[in-house]
DNA sequence: ATATCACCTAAACCTAACTTTAGGTCAATA
DNA sequence: TATTGACCTAAAGTTAGGTTTAGGTGATAT
């Protein structure tokens, strides 16, 4: 049983961004004593996922309705795992995507350590591939 | 040479979005016929990276910055390569996050997967990760 | 000749996820 | 007793990255 401050301290969250989740939902029948919030471990494990959730890419609104299902009891396993299994498709695809973004960070610095050795950029201009350490070559497509 | 209609179905961006930013400085002296953008080959590579960048989480004033760079020559070279490592360094914490993101997000399909089988998340409170398949494991910190 | 189309601008609007402000309660400390 | 500190609310403000609107120009198609 922890209040709003302690909370905020464990991870490293803004009591006005805990408030904030509470108002939208996020934390459906928290405790209260005379007004003042009391998280309970239910609460924590909460926000240990709704950190992991956002970090997925899922909206407020949706982590709201996930917590709604999670105080429906064993009806909503399923509806969860969806969602879940739908979130790990979304990083996945994510984490590709960056993968291909630090290609091309690679060969852009690259690029930048040849055209700083040689003064100039124009030797790189009908740049091929033959001429790319390994590392580089996939970046260029 | 290209117009903005022409730069919009190449790229699969709005009209609207060249036209910001354009407003926000991301393509310093581009052309211009009696009031009409035209987009040199200049701009169009300027956008390759504009896209790249902006996945690599930087924001548009910076990559602003990074384009008066790119107008001003090759005094700029180490600023540029400098930039990119940065971005490269940001995409592969990025990466490292959304993987630990997975590994939870596989636990939590695993840990629906078994409430779903038993019908409820009784048995799986006192968890260890002896009774976890290998790749739930790491998910369990 | 008129209507449509692609282009233009400035300015208002939008959304998510917070943050800040202004004002108030209550308990403990100086 | 007065003030400090942790809590509370409702409502307004903020930021980034666009999008939409309203009004205008000029070339081509009917």
């Amino acid at each position: 049983m922890y209040t709003i401050g302690q909370v905020s301290e464990m991870f490293g969250l803004p009591v006005s961004t805990l408030r904030y989740y509470d108002k939208e939902g996020l934390f459906p029948n928290m405790r209260r004593e005379s007004g003042i919030r009391k998280f309970d471990d239910k609460e924590i494990e909460a926000l240990r996922v709704i950190e992991c959730l956002k970090k997925s890419g899922l909206e407020i609104k949706d982590i709201k309705l996930f917590m709604q299902w999670c105080a429906q009891g064993s009806d909503t396993y399923s509806q969860r795992k969806d969602l879940f299994i739908r979130q790990k498709e979304a990083v996945k695809a994510e984490i590709e995507r960056l993968n291909q973004v630090l290609d091309m960070l690679i060969f852009k610095c690259w690029y930048y350590d040849e055209a700083i050795k040689a003064g100039s950029e124009e030797h790189l201009a009908g740049m091929t591939p033959e001429n790319m350490p390994d590392e580089v070559k996939e970046a260029f497509k």
